[in-house]
RNA sequence: GCGCCUGUAGCUCAGUAGGAUAGAGCAGCGGACUUCUAAUCCGCUGGUCGGGGGUUCGAAUCCUCCCAGGCGCGCCA
């Protein structure tokens, strides 16, 4: 809704432009004033374009003003030093609202992304156990931004890196053989580096059922057996613990099949075509320095091997020939000292670096009644994924996850989440949810009959002010995924479902939908209508449910 | 030492592309169910936007310098 109004009032400043002969405004921005008497739709171009041509801003607005002609503007003027508020007239909401209720759940679809390819690439942790809560943050928010591009009219694909490739699979092998022994009854040193975790020996005594022999192999085959079962039962788990808490991959890309198609060799010789590598100190270096990184890194160490920064990169390209035009890594912000290393490869390998966009997820601290949980993978004192799933549920889990900007710190107390979890805001969102499908029930029951075709109801007796907020509030929709997809801040989806909910309960308790009035109860249910469909595609997109009763 | 992130109400956080009198939730106090779900609503209380300078019609937002916290600066991943 607010698009049209931007667009006509664009046109007219072109048209004022040519009459007064002056350079063309800058892009018009329509926004929400924050106080009612200042009208329905603000925007501020008579400040940035009389700043560029050193005239007062009233006076453009009022150049601006004077040549607006559009039917459902009611009121137009120029308030304070030079905003331009528009008050629009009811029947402009009802068609706001007409528009929610045929478009549905495509209500709020947007041809922003114009179906560029992005790629969206999270979580990816290593196969070496289960997931964490950290990273349910990773998948939180990886998962609700593909939704979110999707909405917005990008064409998304999720892929998950899968790193089975390198010094850590070999460590899980060796964990698993000194597993096995133990089981086994041997005497075993446990390795220093080896994981920890107490799935290791529920691994370890699978291992042997499914492997009888694979303790008569010569170690060093039994670690590498070990090691690639491991991985794979590992990454099952993972891939279910996903599925419970509603996140979906389109690939699941192997590190290790980069090196078996020799993809890693082949980028590191393609930079040194290109003059970019160098060799020192027995090992060979990446000038990377030359693309805006602090210093140069080693591709292939002395003994041989590649380094992960090698297979990155190798990664990187890949991702670039696939022909996406935007690639969004989701990382931990601890790996930001990445971020110019891998943008220094694209560079040198001839690709716009800034196709690369990285989220930094803060990670989350958990708290047991408000103690510090220590969390190492290889300790093995860690909370999963999944039992906080099942403690807290996915939909309150997501939720919170998503209230807060991924570059932010985020505390997650585990007996907080539990207790409050009656307090959730998630709750209160679905609530108002529940409560509209409960309205309708209601309806049923008392032998009422409800509109056929949404689309058709009369809504013109919506006249309250209140009425006109919320919708006011569902046209906003579209305007908000657009946000946040471009700055890719999937956090605003929450906030705007909140005040959305916030809105329908309080009209709920002032107001009576189910009247005798059948035209006035109509038009209510139909409004009701129009914030259940907005709720529901809103949660479909943080990953939670719109339950029809709670 | 260098780099990235953060600092807003007692607590947890928003603040939508620099806009108009800085907002929610929780906590606290007081009210609202014979009427569509009280997991709700209504009212009150609560602020040197970490601090100083600067940019301009206008700054929580941009620049700069400090202060505090987190993270990172490997031939680890």
């Amino acid at each position: 809704m607010e698009r049209e109004i931007q667009k006509h009032l664009s046109k007219v400043c072109i048209e004022v432009a040519k009459e007064n002969g002056w350079p063309n405004s800058p892009e018009v921005m329509v926004s929400y004033p924050k106080e009612k008497r200042f009208g329905d739709y603000s925007t501020n171009v008579a400040f940035l374009w009389g700043k560029a041509m050193k005239l007062p801003p009233r006076e453009v607005a009022q150049k601006v003003v004077e040549r607006v002609d559009h039917p459902d503007i009611e009121i137009i003027r120029v308030d304070g030093p030079g905003f331009i508020n528009l008050t629009m007239s009811l029947g402009w909401w009802h068609k706001g609202l007409r528009e929610v209720l045929s478009q549905k759940e495509g209500y709020g679809s947007s041809s922003l992304g114009r179906g560029e390819r992005v790629q969206v690439e999270f979580v990816s942790a290593n196969p070496t156990g289960p997931l964490h809560i950290g990273h349910a943050r990773g998948a939180a928010v990886g998962d609700t931004l593909s939704r979110l591009l999707e909405k917005a009219g990008y064409s998304v694909e999720r892929e998950y890196y899968v790193n089975d490739g390198g010094l850590q699979m070999r460590i899980l092998g060796q964990s698993l053989l000194a597993r096995c022994k133990e089981v086994m009854g041997v005497p075993v040193e446990f390795p220093e580096d080896g994981y920890k975790g107490g799935y290791i020996v529920e691994l370890a005594k699978k291992a042997l059922q499914e492997l009888p022999d694979v303790m008569d192999l010569p170690e060093d085959e039994a670690a590498a057996k070990l090691s690639r079962w491991g991985a794979e039962e590992i990454l099952n788990g993972i891939k279910e613990d996903l599925e419970l808490f509603n996140v979906d991959f389109d690939n699941w890309f192997s590190e290790a099949s980069l090196y078996e198609s020799g993809a890693v060799e082949e980028a590191v010789r393609e930079l040194e075509r290109k003059g970019l590598i160098y060799e020192a100190e027995d090992a060979l270096w990446f000038a990377s320095s030359r693309f805006g990184d602090d210093k140069d890194r080693v591709v292939r160490r002395s003994g041989g091997a590649y380094t992960y920064l090698a297979a990155d990169i190798a990664y990187h390209r890949n991702k670039a020939e696939r022909g996406f035009t935007k690639l969004i890594d989701v990382w931990g912000a601890d790996h930001h000292g990445y971020i110019p290393r891998v943008r220094a490869a694209l560079e040198a390998l001839g690709y716009d670096p800034e196709i690369l966009k990285v989220l930094l997820i803060q990670l989350v601290n958990l708290l047991r009644q408000g103690k510090p949980v220590a969390m190492t993978t290889r300790g093995g004192q860690f909370v999963t994924l999944r039992e906080v799933v099942e403690e807290v549920g996915k939909d309150a889990v997501r939720f919170m996850l998503l209230t807060r900007k991924c570059d932010a710190h985020l505390d997650f107390d585990l007996e907080l989440a539990k207790e409050q979890s009656e307090e959730n805001p998630v709750f209160y969102v679905q609530y108002a949810h529940a409560r509209i499908c409960s309205i309708r029930r209601t309806a049923e029951e008392r032998g009422m009959s409800l509109p056929e075709d949404w689309e058709r109801v009369d809504l013109s007796p919506l006249t309250l002010e209140e009425e006109k907020e919320i919708i006011k509030k569902l046209t906003a929709f579209t305007g908000m995924i657009e946000g946040a997809a471009r700055s890719l801040e999937p956090h605003r989806i929450t906030y705007y479902l909140h005040e959305l909910a916030a809105l329908f309960h309080g009209y709920y308790n002032r107001n009576r939908v189910l009247l005798d009035d059948e035209g006035l109860r109509n038009a209510r249910l139909a409004l009701s209508e129009g914030v259940a469909i907005v709720l529901r595609e809103g949660l479909r997109l943080l990953g939670v449910s719109a339950p029809t009763s709670m």
